[in-house]
DNA sequence: GACTTTGGTCAGAGTCACTGACTAGTTTAG
DNA sequence: CTAAACTAGTCAGTGACTCTGACCAAAGTC
């Protein structure tokens, strides 16, 4: 009914990456991984390898400490983070990940090799060289945190 | 601390994507629209030109009827859609655009024509050709109302 | 040492989304 | 043509997510 090309930028973005997340949601339950939420694993994403602030977690997922706050609550009574006391700031604590979320990081990695793999055969390796190439680009003027 | 090509398509999709949303949600709280939330305008997105059926809009919007339904009755409240019958079938209604919604979405429109005007800019007219280009091409793979 | 900022928590409320069970028209098979 | 199967939509209940506002404690500033 719609033609393709009239599609804003914005779905265009919006569909593939919903398909990505899906995937990647789907193959993580089927191995498990099924005990924790969307939400809890948008802030976990975020979690950096010696761990991260609960206040920078929350600005990097965009929303509030609060919410932050609760949702890593929840990964961690999951077993999935721990809390660390900050050895440079004693009101801090830092977030970090535990075995069980790496151990469910490696699995999704894989999975999110696989569909990239199957959108370069699809899109041929120059459009997806192409693809990255404008994305990464693009990631200049929208991403707060470039 | 990463380096910029390691993170993973999903990733730089959703960026530009939630930069996109945002700055249409602020365009339209601006201008009076703030009677409705993210969750509400997926749904209204959908919404076809002579009314679309609730169950095909819940399929679409990939939420539970109940969902769609509760969504659309708190459009209904705010005066962006009615609810017609649909002639064709006794048991479905359509669900229509308003005024108010038309308005809405002629802000939407200008601010994300706006949006892309300023990502040509910064990618320049053969990227951003490439880059739709692409998408276009992925959605044959990635959604399934294609 | 008082003042401001920053990291984080507690309490309460509203929104979003789901499952399950149900009513009421529509379609289909015998 | 009637019974069974299907489809459109609603109601009730629950859990998940997120927010605002108030608050405490440690750092940093003057």
């Amino acid at each position: 009914m719609v033609a393709e090309s009239e599609l804003n930028t914005g779905v265009l973005l919006f569909l593939p990456y919903r398909a990505l997340e899906n995937r990647v949601f789907a193959a993580l339950a089927e191995s498990g991984f099924d005990d924790f939420t969307p939400a809890q694993a948008r802030v976990m994403q975020r979690i950096g390898p010696d761990g991260t602030r609960l206040t920078e977690l929350a600005e990097q997922a965009q929303v509030t400490k609060q919410t932050a706050g609760f949702l890593v609550d929840q990964l961690e009574k999951a077993g999935y983070v721990r809390r660390v006391p900050d050895p440079t700031d004693r009101r801090a604590r830092l977030v970090c990940l535990a075995d069980k979320a790496r151990a469910a990081k490696e699995t999704a990695d894989l999975v999110v090799a696989e569909v990239e793999q199957e959108w370069e055969e699809h899109l041929g390796k120059r459009r997806t060289k192409q693809l990255r190439e404008a994305l990464t680009l693009l990631r200049e003027i929208t991403d707060p945190w470039a």
